[in-house]
DNA sequence: TGGTTATTTGGCAAAATAACCATATATTTT
DNA sequence: AAAATATATGGTTATTTTGCCAAATAACCA
C-alpha cells in the first residue's frame, strides 16, 4: 500500500487534533487541566495558585474550551469548568517518559 | 490535603511537559510523528507529501528532536528519523475522542 | 576533483500568541 | 437600587513562531 498525501478530511482532523495538543502545549494550561482531573473547579480555585493576571486566566481557560477540553457551567457568581474527555491527563505518563528518555540520556553524557 | 502552589521543581516538570505537547501541536509536526509510528522514515519521504519547503520540514523536525520526541541518525546521504517514545503516538485516539465529542455537539446544535 | 543530492542553518518578514490594563457583564448582597 | 464579587472581553505591546529564500554542509558519484 502506497502511502497517500492526506486529503482535505484528514488534513482537517490532523489540524483539530494539532489543535487540541496546542491548547495543552502552555505550562499554565496544562497545569490546569491537570487540576481539573479530580473534579470540577471553579475560576477563583484555579487561579489561586497561578500568578498571572485574571483576564490572562481566563483567556488561557477559553482557548482550552475551544479547544473542546473542557467544558464550563456557571453557577451563581462562579463558572466552573471541567475536562470533557478525563482520558486526556491519562496520556500524559507517556509525555513524561518522553521527558524521562531525555533526561537520562543527558545524565548519561555528563557519567 | 490542601493543594498547594506548584513549586520549582513541578513547575520544571509541567514547562518539559508543555513543551513536549506543543511540538505535537503543530499539524505538519503531528502528522510527521504520525507516521513515524510505523517505523523510521528519511527525511525526503516525509517531504514527499507535505506543501512545503525543506527548510520549513527540517525545523519542524528539529522542534519534535529538541521535544525528545524523535530521534535522528544520518545514513549515507539520508536522515532517518524515528519516535522515542512510540506511545506518544498510541495517546492520539483520546484526542480524536475530544475532537469526536465537540463535532457530535455541534452536530446535535443543528438537529 | 568537481558535481550532485539530501539536509541543515541563518536571516528576515508576516502571523500568531501571551500578558497586561482597563472596561464590560452578570450575579449576588446590602 | 447601589455596591461588591466573579469572570470575560477589547485593546495594546512584546515575544515567539512560522515559513520562505539563499547559502552552508555532508556524503556520494562521475
Amino acid at each position: 500500500m502506497k502511502r497517500q498525501p492526506p486529503n482535505s478530511r484528514e488534513k482537517a482532523l490532523i489540524e483539530a487534533k494539532a489543535n487540541v495538543l496546542k491548547a495543552l502545549g502552555h505550562p499554565t494550561r496544562l497545569w490546569m487541566a491537570e487540576q481539573l482531573a479530580d473534579g470540577e473547579k471553579c475560576v477563583c480555585e484555579l487561579a489561586e495558585f497561578i500568578d498571572a493576571d485574571f483576564s490572562t486566566i481566563s483567556k488561557h481557560l477559553a482557548v482550552l474550551k475551544q479547544a473542546g477540553v473542557v467544558e464550563d457551567e456557571k453557577r451563581g457568581k462562579q463558572v466552573y469548568y471541567r475536562l470533557k474527555v478525563p482520558c486526556i491527563i491519562k496520556y500524559l505518563p507517556c509525555v513524561e517518559a518522553v521527558i524521562e528518555t531525555s533526561v537520562r540520556e543527558r545524565v548519561a553524557l555528563l557519567a
